[in-house]
RNA sequence: GCAGGAGUGGCGGAAUUGGCAGACGCGCAGGCUUCAGGUGCCUGUGACCGCAAGGCCGUGUGGGUUCAAGUCCCAUCUCCUGCACCA
């Protein structure tokens, strides 16, 4: 009997028989592959057709391990913290936890849509109490191992979020997350000493199946250099200035100095006559915003009146203020060598202060100067006892040579700061730490955690610097855990990244409540395999994660240092024109009517036609129409030949090993646009045949089970078995059976195209040339052969005059 | 400015890494089915010339290597992404 395709029918059912049969279970045996999404914060916008593709290519991957025999850990949960989840609650005017809840409640339901293997016992939720303990608790060992602090200092700040920001969340002077113009506020902060890893962090990249693209924002970020600080004598003061350098061999051309105008001396060095100068250019440079020092380069500064003492020629060199030297960077005071640095240069120029060349260009000094030679090649000059010498050979050297002459030291510097941890807003973790005015900072007891939010009226942000919890008398003063003694609580929360930074972690052990995740467990299932999701995180999560994977490893929670082994990125599906589908432009996609109209094995198959799955793809909801039709062929291919009982041929069995082999290689190199491109050629060639015998059906519909797996599993029943798809082992192709015996291959003359001959696969040369030429015999008539090229199963070029 | 990626029909995109450019799909055109629209099915579809056979051009642009180049080399333009005073 033939059926037509019902999508609806056909979903429904199987997404009964799978709610109540799951297709991916432990059985203890199998080998474990954990194939992770980057779970999402439960917006109340829903997803939209860009978010279903990520989740579409890791159930395809998840099904593809299970089908080659493993037990797949494939979990979803909710990263419902945080100021979008916040903002969100204060929009409609209701409690973060109510609308999170309910945001939760409507994506999970969309989520389903979708048809992935997730294992819905593993759900997690960052805002749940049993969840944030144990953010809570890693918080207190950082603290105990002295690698969260307190301190003092500007930081970032945005106005319109009303919070402190760490550094990776400042793009380009503004705030990641709203937009804003980021400016400086100075509060006291909690910070991660992330910096105490920057080592690890950076080495361990080489361990990682990553894309070269995240490592390398990584590396960047982390920005680790060799040098050495050398002591710069203060002229007639019994005061020296250390600067940091990474060009130690140029040492002798540094013909001035700059300091930060935040630097500590600074003031202190102003003469009386430059007093004022000096005085306004401090205040001037205080009250620059970040985005006036990014946009506007042009050296500015000031001379102090003092002069430094070049300690390898002892010659006095000015000592200037400037803002293009960075405060919190090396030591916050640089010595200038603008012959071989381009902003000593330009600075050198425009103040009119002399320039040295201490590496000859092409062997020879320059005349007239007007650019710096910033290659670190050539023979030292004017350079005292390194005169002679190649300055890549003392670059390397310089640093020790300082040290023996006792004015410095080697010494590595990186651009990676320590992690700005507090934030001024109601909806995150509570930092759990108690104010003692006798005993200092107290932790919370362990016993007393997980340290819950007060239900609260208000919770809007103050703006003030302070958390809108201070407000909170009843919860914030308290006593103190260790002297009993009145005391008030931390106000500050943590950032959103916090749950993150573990979560993947605790989807094994979900329950537990007496650790973190089990040794057992750990040691089973973790770590991630496949970590997928979007490519904005190069640097946020991915950073902050692997630092907290580090630090539970080296206090013993597990035994692993670095938590994702492979990552993949997939790119952007944005509206027409490549713009972000955003509410505001109104081109956002929704997959709901989708999936109700074409059903999800379409739109499944759908989202990984659009585009190679690494790049940004434009959607179009026309291009659906072809998946459909392909499906529905597909369907009636299978209607029309499961009782025709149609006998193995050659051609079958040929064409089933070539399906096999060209959806396989496809699938493992990830081209899973061409995977699906491969599935519609190869259903338009068995349509064309006068039947399809029952195992290549049967084939089909195994490879085609990740991608669209209800109607896989519905052809499976139509062909006889009551069993799963899903336990069926992904067929293997034999190569010799795939073989064409002949193959058509093209008869070049001259390089062009001119014919096709079709030609047995391993004919040898004679006889292919022959075949050759009688296929274009009228185009080599008469004209004397000058070359003849064969290549087996490839081409065939005659080349004549 | 520096680093990385990309540029192929009307559109999304293929091309086993030097071997028949344009697979697959969308769209479009013609035909069949239909009272009609839609669906479905069949055929065609890079540009130009030609009734046709066929010719000729063609992977951002200009050069080069090679029997053969989308693919390799040199130069150049455009777009995207990241970094951007880190001494």
């Amino acid at each position: 009997m033939k059926k037509p395709y019902n999508h609806n029918v056909i979903e429904e059912k199987w997404t009964k028989e799978w709610e109540e049969h799951p297709v991916n279970v432990d059985d203890g045996k199998k080998p474990k592959y954990y194939c992770l999404d980057m779970f999402p914060y439960p917006s109340g916008n829903g997803l939209h057709v860009g978010h279903w593709r990520g989740y579409v290519i890791s159930d395809v991957w998840s099904r593809y391990k299970l089908m080659n025999g493993h037990y797949v850990i494939h979990p979803m949960g909710w990263d419902a913290f945080g100021l979008p989840a916040e903002n969100y609650a204060i929009k409609t005017g209701k409690q973060p936890a109510e609308s999170t809840a309910e945001n939760v409640a409507n994506i999970k339901k969309q989520i389903k849509q979708i048809a992935a293997i997730y294992d819905w016992d593993m759900e997690l939720n960052t805002t749940d109490p049993k969840f944030f303990k144990w953010t809570q608790w890693i918080f207190e060992k950082l603290y105990e191992k002295g690698l969260a602090y307190e301190k003092e200092m500007p930081i970032n700040w945005c106005p319109s979020c009303k919070t402190g920001l760490a550094n990776e969340e400042v793009v380009d002077g503004k705030c990641e997350r709203c937009g804003a113009d980021v400016t400086k506020k100075d509060l006291k902060q909690w910070m991660l000493k992330i910096t105490a890893y920057a080592d690890r962090l950076l080495d361990d990249l080489d361990k990682l199946d990553w894309p070269e693209k995240v490592k390398k924002m990584q590396t960047e970020w982390i920005g680790r250099s060799y040098g050495a600080e050398v002591d710069f004598p203060v002229d007639g003061r019994n005061e020296k200035i250390t600067v940091y350098t990474t060009r130690p061999d140029t040492l002798y051309g540094a013909t001035f100095m700059v300091l930060a105008p935040e630097h500590e001396l600074a003031a202190s060095l102003a003469t009386d006559e430059t007093r004022k100068a000096v005085d306004d250019y401090i205040t001037y440079a205080a009250n620059k915003s970040n985005v006036d020092r990014l946009q506007n380069k042009e050296k500015t500064g000031v001379f102090t009146g003092s002069y430094a003492i070049n300690p390898m020629n002892n010659e006095k060199i000015p000592i200037w203020l400037s803002d293009y030297v960075l405060a919190d960077y090396g030591t916050g005071a640089i010595m200038c060598v603008p012959a071989h640095d381009d902003r000593d240069f330009e600075f050198a120029k425009e103040f009119d202060i002399p320039i040295t060349q201490v590496i000859a260009k092409d062997g020879k000094e320059i005349e007239n100067m007007t650019e710096a030679y910033t290659e670190a090649s050539g023979t030292m000059i004017n350079s005292g006892e390194w005169n002679g010498m190649e300055s890549a050979v003392l670059k390397k050297e310089a640093p020790h040579m300082v040290e023996k002459k006792g004015i410095g030291h080697a010494k590595k510097n990186f651009k990676i700061r320590d992690w700005v941890f507090s934030r001024q807003r109601y909806w995150g973790e509570p930092i759990p730490i108690i104010h003692c005015p006798k005993c200092g900072e107290v932790l919370v007891p362990e016993e007393e955690l997980p340290l819950k939010l007060p239900e609260v009226e208000h919770y809007e942000p103050t703006g003030t610097g302070e958390s809108p919890l201070a407000a909170i008398d009843s919860w914030v003063n308290c006593k103190c855990p260790k002297c009993g003694g009145d005391a008030k609580r931390e106000t500050n929360t943590m950032p959103q990244w916090a749950g993150s930074s573990w979560y993947f972690l605790r989807y094994v052990d979900v329950n537990n409540d007496k650790e973190l995740v089990s040794k057992e467990k750990a040691d089973k299932y973790l770590p991630v395999d496949m970590y997928i999701g979007g490519v904005e995180h190069a640097v946020l999560h991915l950073l902050y994660s692997r630092f907290w994977t580090k630090f539970l490893y080296d206090i013993g929670v597990i035994g692993f240092d670095e938590p994702f082994h492979k990552l993949f990125n997939q790119g952007m599906i944005t509206g027409k024109n490549g713009i972000k589908m955003s509410k505001s432009k109104g081109n956002v996609v929704s997959p709901d009517d989708l999936v109700r109209d074409y059903g999800c094995d379409s739109l499944r198959m759908y989202e990984l036609f659009v585009g190679p799955p690494e790049l940004d793809s434009e959607w179009d909801d026309r291009g659906i129409d072809g998946v459909y039709r392909f499906l529905s062929k597909f369907w009636n291919l299978v209607q029309e030949n499961k009782d025709k009982g149609v006998a193995e041929t050659p051609e079958l069995v040929k064409i089933r090993h070539q399906l096999v082999d060209t959806i396989s290689s496809r699938l493992e190199a990830f081209s899973l646009n061409t995977v699906v491109s491969g599935f519609m050629e190869f259903n338009n060639k068995l349509s064309k045949l006068d039947g399809v015998d029952k195992a290549t059906l049967e084939t089909y519909a195994t490879l085609l089970a990740p991608f669209a797996p209800h109607i896989a599993a519905e052809v499976w029943e139509e062909l006889g078995h009551d069993t799963s798809i899903f336990d069926e082992k992904w067929p293997v192709a034999d190569k010799s059976k795939a073989a064409d015996d002949t193959r058509e291959i093209g008869v070049q003359v001259n390089g062009k195209v001119r014919g096709t001959v079709e030609i047995a696969v391993d004919a040898d040369k004679d006889t292919a040339l022959a075949a050759a030429k009688e296929a274009v015999a009228d185009k080599i008539e008469g004209k004397s052969i000058v070359k003849e090229i064969y290549v087996p199963g490839k081409i065939i070029n005659i080349v004549v005059k």
